[in-house]
DNA sequence: TATGAATGAGAGTTCATTCAT
DNA sequence: TATGAATGAACTCTCATTCAT
């Protein structure tokens, strides 16, 4: 979105997987410079500090996370089946975004740095108003109960996601899912069904 | 629960609170003698290392996450209601073990140090034994749904709790929890109450 | 020699090895509790402290380090003779005190600690006395050179020996002393030999 | 010599020097970089950590190690003045080196640190080999005893030289060398001298 | 007499950052 | 614009020693 160069990119992106495989203060400076190919002041030189460089990451990859559904409002759906797809663009998007949601999520939670994460809540909000929007649209319609907590509905798609991959080592033991790929393809298919089915059972089943 | 003293069982729960808010590397052994007012030298003197005082911590925790579902079995209630209070259980456990399971999920997650978390996974074996052993029960009665994916219920719980909880400011602020009560008694009250519903409603809903 | 009870020496004898092995200041008060099955506050409760207890080894062993020639003086043995039997009582007496001889020339140069030599000179002083006794008998009956340098005579002897352990690595290679036991009895017969024949070389030989 | 720049010489130099005053291990980082007027990082950024600076060192100083004897070789001196001179040589060259021949002779017979004296060892096979070519040289031409164990005559150069030097409190004591002028004089005159005819006497002398 | 608990000091090392070039 | 050199601060851990029992 900014302007940063392509050496800056490179950096954030090599900044990105490192901190979230050890966190931020689990890697060093070095360890981003070996990693980037870059000398050790780049990062200073660069972005001021290595927290000016988180908070630059931030910022970088905010606007990826929010999902578009001005096409999806328009599209002659069911309220039902625009939420599945709904569903469907979250997941794709926070899966292609996992790193940078670690990272921000133990930010969020944390007492060590003061952050400013007014972008990522705005995103937030937006996301959070297209999905009211549509479900607004299908508690009108009479289809979806009335009676449902929307604000608690992102937290159990992200949530149900995230936990998943967070304990991706028990998963991968119980279910079975010895390769990469196979974990990658239970995601997207079973476990995409499951929060898809999951919203759809909170929206229609009547308590 | 262990051999530990009552020194080393103080020491711990200072770690704890310590390595929730600021992460295992955030939080220097400095920082937790200073809060446990004890001598820099105690943790290598009691536990070894510094890493070696977060094994023996999440030895020291591990057991309290486990639920006791025991009673609930023999209790004359409906599947229904069983698993209603199931997932009290669950959060109540989780939310007084909060500091653990960040600590835990970090730490699952990272590629900074290795650790043995067998004795975690146990517990969540037995815990999810012990819930698929009265969805199954609903099951043959015809009461729940027969195609759940019974082993992606559990981080539906978890998940929606956690994202919530991590994700606290952000709710704090959409939903006007001003006070730190407001925010633990949404968190009893209505966050429970959805989750609840949720599962009840993955269960009975047939799709 | 003195007041030391059995458990004390016990503990110098297990210091000797290590300080031989590791040197003082490589080896710590703990590694000597280990080693000698101890509590750790017993090295500050017997000797004061770990360089008290290094006085006290020195002391402890100093006794063991004089040569008794007082019966090979009246033996009726050419100086020849008694020359090349006092290298063998020198070099038997090192060989069995090597440990002590080692930390003892450590500590003689070293500026780290200020220690106490005396009783340790005084052993060497007589030492030399019993030799150049033996020596000026000879050179009165005109069978020794009467130029040589009788000071230098002990530091050849000793140094030479312990040049070899010093480097026993090295000869042990160049000498295919492949054993402990090979090397042992090369010490015993072959060096011991060279220097009996250095010294009576030395004093025989008119330049 | 290698590739050390001028920084690190300096704190080599200052190293080699409290590492014979004082041990490895009774040498701090701190007192290096104290001493060379240095940051206390500098040590680890130059060489890697302590152990590697003392590596760096025994390299750095290996090649001063070897005597030069091609010259000696080809001049029209008798095997035993070419003796005198090489042994004058050697005396000569480990009495500038004293320092890094103290440190390495601990290392050799220390079990604390694993060291590689590869490079040392050529050096001394060198050393070595000419001496024995010398030697050689006078026994064909039958002027050296040809029973000598030429394997135990630099031990026995090196060991009186090291001996004395060791004991030099001691010596400065019975043989009244109050200044350090005075004592170097001793080596240079009397202790070289002494050495040179015991070398020629072991040569010489037919048992 | 003997010991486990505890401590302040100091160890070697790594950290993020700065500076001269 | 970019970098290698250098630094002070802070890191974890071990040290010899002390103290209450």
């Amino acid at each position: 979105m900014d302007n940063f160069n392509e050496k800056q990119v490179c950096i954030l992106q090599v900044a990105e997987r490192l901190f979230a495989e050890k966190g931020f203060d689990g890697t060093s400076v070095r360890d981003i410079a070996k990693a980037a190919e870059i000398n050790i002041a780049m990062v200073s030189y660069y972005f001021g500090s290595k927290e000016k460089m988180l908070e630059a990451l931030v910022l970088f990859r905010t606007d990826d996370l929010a999902i578009q559904i001005e096409n999806l409002s328009k599209e002659p759906l069911s309220p039902l089946d625009k939420i599945g797809r709904l569903v469907d663009l979250y997941l794709t998007r926070i899966n292609q975004n996992k790193d940078i949601y670690k990272i921000i999520h133990f930010e969020l939670s944390s007492k060590k740095r003061v952050m400013n994460f007014e972008s990522f809540n705005q995103v937030k909000k937006r996301n959070s108003a297209s999905m009211k929007q549509i479900i607004s649209e299908g508690q009108m319609r009479g289809i979806f109960n009335s009676e449902v907590n929307i604000d608690l509905l992102v937290p159990t798609i992200l949530g149900t996601f995230f936990h998943f991959q967070m304990n991706r080592p028990y998963y991968e033991d119980i279910l079975h899912l010895t390769t990469d790929e196979a974990f990658e393809n239970y995601v997207k298919t079973d476990l995409k069904k499951h929060i898809q089915q999951t919203i759809k059972a909170i929206l229609l089943y009547e308590m």
